[in-house]
RNA sequence: GCCGAAGUGGCGGAACGGCAUACGCGGCGGUCUCAAACACCGCUCCACGCAAGUGGUUGAGGGUUCGAAUCCCUCCUUCGGCACCA
């Protein structure tokens, strides 16, 4: 017995600091993650996850979005697929800059700096990147091809120039939503109260293809995902209408205010009208006598948020600016105000009120005592009922009430009429609209790509000719202390001839939004040296769309909205043949610090893995990370826990090394269980080995991780009760060791690669890595049973488990729960009302009226 | 505020209308050790009970169902997004 107590001292002990450098110089020595992209002789596999930004190093956070998915290309791997799973680094960007505002520095050396320390970082996670496709978009090579598409997108009247506002710090420049803080909305470096400023800025139309984006035909995203993209683009069918404005004093009237409507049936409900503050009319239409109030409102409302503006909980507010309009349907002159509720960049920037049919003109008319005129009343609803409410539900039977000669007719039906007989006098149209706007990509800021245009005073707008592409950045760059953008006093790069006229004409200073880069570079992992134009048609014919794209959540409408729209316009540019961008989708979590905030250097509660990495080994925090819970969830960071996860693997490291192996503390070791024959428990482990191998696998296609990894911990806690048995070592027990190690390859390479060789060294085998097999077979034999348990409850009350025959009739699985003790006890003579045999028979429920 | 998601033991979580709490952490007890650590074995939702057992429990309240953590309604809390963070 004492020399096969101690097993610790007599096998060499698991340690990843060894085992997993081995493995990764050899896998880079050996190229086996080198895809290559002209294979055809397997079915290809597009794996693409959302490429980082590079913030200096790898955290936590980026072992958890990145280890999963190589786990999943190494699953695909062994299914036969010939697997692409790409890296590069989105590059461009605020945090930059900032940087390079705070040390002087300049954001390329920043950047770069960081890209060569990540990709040290990256290689330690054991993750198969094709690293000779990488994309960094801040290089030439890559943003070169941002301008070509730009110029593209122009050319078909995608891209044009509009007037709008920006958050503006007199010493700063424009500011990001993020650089403006504080309620009162200062400058997050000088502290000085930000303004807006008006600006000439880039769109590219996404409004062009609201529609299109609108349909997901074809892609398997998860429901969330489209619901939220769904009324991001907020499609409202409705009508233009236009009310004309009435003569006054100050004006002479005539003038058209259109407004957008879903409810045309109101119309004759529509007591005021009110423009946002930003429309053009409210300077127009101002009485001298409101003009002051007004331009103070206006003022005031175009330094508060969006978000705050929207907010239906805030008071109204608003100014009436001294003018009428006049109602097209029943000549009645009403008020005009201006107020922040109605936003510029939504419908026409101005609305008909109706405060009996819309909750937000309800408050507004309440507060500032304004009529209510019911005009859609419900069945049993007086015409004239005082309202305490806006009434805006839709049912049966409602009907039109004091609207003139529509009085009567069902709500849809009257909106419609009430359309068409405006439509016959040129004042309404039907119309859709979206809440989705153009994409708005200037940035008045340095590190990006530059907007390859050129301002000539004779000739406009000059696009830059394609051969002068690309329009580089300065290498060197001068923030002078300040935050704004350093192009502008940059006489180098503003001045430039005139494409057309040759005379001196000035350069953009924006450059594009990151997203820009962000929307295209699957396409560009394809052919990164491609010299001829952005993508190779003869690798997306065969690689895209992308089968499997994962990334955060947070992403849920903005890149991924984006993604898709830029595909759209590429394929409308005869650049690719497909629709969509990515086939699949999978959102996964977030993981937060420890104190359940966003990571982030600023907040101080950055995680750095490499601690945990150099004590435990790559593999366990892979596992680690994949077993916290479902990868869709994320959460706050902790590594409680992480030692289970290293204990685990080292029982698997004995179980494949040490399988007569026994410890003290065991009084049953190296005993089979009791009644138990050699033979039976054999069958217990190929059935639980199959049984695992089936549910893991489904775990794998699921994306359940956290459960994948829990069924391989039960197959080794069986295993483990059967080391240093009789069994151990023969040939069930090796095909269960064989199985168990195949199914961790994906998620924990270098153990499972380790202990893979060492078998086949103790066989006597040649080398073969286990990232080269094939995932193995369910043997569903093994799995089958003779007799199960089953469940009975009384009503909905477990009182008792009966084992059955496994083909047993529901009429059997009846009686047998009737036969049971405890289930006749509590009848008592009684006969049941029914009995339910459920779910196939998994469980019975025998129902007793008064129990 | 609006859109989307999530609330289950002391903690991370499992259970896709059918045995709530798998798996792991932590805790308690034990084996080994001079001792400790490591490793291993056992117990561990709460209440009452020596026990067999009985009752309760999935954020709160209601509903549908033979049966609800799961479906529906109302509410509360937390997280993501809200167009210049990426």
């Amino acid at each position: 017995m004492t020399e096969t107590t101690d097993s610790r001292t007599r096998v060499e002990r698991y340690d990843p600091t060894v085992v997993e450098p081995r493995w990764q110089a050899r896998w880079a020595e050996l190229g086996m993650h080198d895809t290559d992209l002209h294979d055809t002789s397997r079915p290809k596999y597009y794996l693409l996850t959302m490429y980082p930004y590079p913030s200096g190093d790898l955290h936590i956070g980026h072992w958890y979005i990145v280890t999963p998915s190589d786990a999943l290309a190494r699953f695909r791997r062994m299914h036969g697929f010939n697997v692409f799973f790409p890296i590069g680094f989105d590059a461009f960007g605020l945090p930059a800059e900032n940087a390079a505002i705070k040390s002087g520095g300049h954001p390329f050396t920043w950047t770069m700096a960081n890209i060569e320390n990540m990709r040290r970082q990256f290689r330690t996670m054991g993750a198969t990147f094709s690293w000779q496709h990488e994309v960094v978009t801040a290089d030439p090579s890559y943003y070169r091809w941002n301008q070509w598409l730009f110029l593209r997108f122009m050319e078909m009247g995608l891209a044009y120039r509009q007037r709008s506002a920006v958050d503006w710090c007199p010493n700063d420049g424009t500011l990001a939503r993020e650089q403006v803080v504080g309620p009162d909305r200062r400058c997050w470096r000088c502290g000085e109260l930000v303004e807006k400023r008006d600006l000439d800025q880039w769109y590219l139309k996404t409004t062009a293809y609201a529609d299109e984006l609108l349909s997901f035909e074809g892609i398997d995203w998860p429901e969330p995902i489209k619901v939220q993209q769904t009324n991001w683009i907020g499609r409202s069918e409705g009508a233009e209408i236009g009310f004309e404005t009435a003569p006054s004093d100050h004006h002479p009237g005539g003038e058209t205010i259109r407004v957008f409507t879903t409810r045309p049936d109101t119309l004759f409900g529509a007591t005021f009208m009110v423009l946002a503050p930003e429309h053009q009319l409210v300077d127009v239409l101002t009485a001298p006598d409101r003009r002051a109030e007004v331009d103070a409102y206006v003022d005031q409302a175009r330094r508060r948020t969006e978000i705050d503006r929207l907010s239906t909980e805030r008071e109204k507010t608003g100014v009436a600016i001294g003018a009428d309009a006049i109602n097209p349907v029943n000549g009645e002159r009403i008020p005009v105000f201006v107020a922040d509720y109605v936003l510029a960049g939504y419908g026409t920037g101005a609305i008909m009120a109706v405060p009996a049919h819309d909750e937000r003109d309800f408050a507004f008319a309440t507060q500032f005592g304004l009529p209510i005129r019911r005009v859609v009343a419900a069945p049993g609803t007086g015409a004239d009922d005082d309202m305490t409410d806006a009434y805006v539900a839709h049912t049966e039977g409602e009907r039109l009430v004091n609207s003139g000669r529509f009085d009567g007719m069902p709500a849809d039906e009257g909106g419609r009429a009430i359309v068409e007989w405006l439509a016959g006098q040129g004042k309404a149209e039907p119309k859709v609209t979206y809440r989705l706007r153009d994409w708005l990509i200037s940035r008045q800021r340095y590190w990006g790509t530059p907007i390859p245009v050129i301002y000539c005073e004779r000739d406009g707008i000059v696009p830059v000719p394609y051969e002068d592409l690309p329009v580089r950045l300065p290498e060197t760059v001068d923030y002078r202390g300040r935050g704004d953008n350093p192009l502008q006093g940059d006489d180098a790069f503003l001045t430039v001839a005139c494409p057309i006229c040759g005379e001196p004409a000035r350069r953009e200073t924006d450059t594009m939004d990151t997203f820009v880069d962000s929307s295209w570079y699957w396409y560009r992992y394809l052919s990164p040296d491609f010299d001829d134009g952005p993508v190779d048609r003869a690798m997306t014919d065969v690689w895209t769309p992308v089968d499997q794209y994962t990334g955060g959540a947070e992403h849920a409408v903005m890149h991924l909205l984006y993604s898709r729209f830029w595909t759209k316009a590429m394929r409308d540019a005869g650049l690719i043949g497909e629709d969509e961008p990515f086939k699949r989708l999978f959102n996964q979590g977030q993981i937060l610090g420890a104190d359940g905030e966003r990571m982030s250097k600023s907040r101080g509660n950055v995680e750095d893995p490499d601690q945990l990495v150099r004590r435990y080994g790559a593999d366990t925090v892979r596992l680690f990370l994949m077993f916290m819970g479902p990868w869709d969830q994320g959460g706050p960071w902790s590594p409680t826990g992480i030692g289970g996860i290293h204990r685990f693997l080292n029982r698997v490291w004995a179980l494949a090394l040490d399988p007569h192996g026994r410890e003290h503390g065991d009084a049953d070791a190296g005993r089979l269980p009791t009644g138990e024959s050699q033979a039976d428990a054999a069958a217990t482990i190929r059935a639980a080995a199959h049984r695992t191998l089936r549910d893991v696998t489904e775990d794998y296609e699921g994306f359940r991780f956290n459960t994948m990894i829990a069924k391989l911990m039960e197959l080794s806690n069986t295993m483990y009760r059967y080391r240093g048995t009789p069994l151990a070592g023969d040939t069930e027990w090796d095909e269960a060791i064989r199985l168990l190690l195949l199914m961790l390859a994906p998620a924990a390479p270098h153990i499972t690669e380790e202990l893979w060789s060492r078998r086949a060294e103790t066989a006597g085998q040649p080398w073969t890595s286990i990232h080269g097999e094939s995932w193995p077979e369910v043997d569903t034999a093994a799995i089958a049973v003779s007799v199960r348990e089953v469940p009975v409850q009384v009503n909905g009350k477990l009182r008792d488990k009966i084992t059955v025959p496994a083909d047993a009739t529901d009429d059997q699985l009846n009686a047998a729960a009737l036969a049971s003790p405890k289930v006749a006890a509590i009848l008592a003579g009684r006969s049941p009302e029914r009995v339910v045999v459920a779910g196939g028979g998994k469980l019975i429920n025998v129902v007793i009226r008064d129990a």
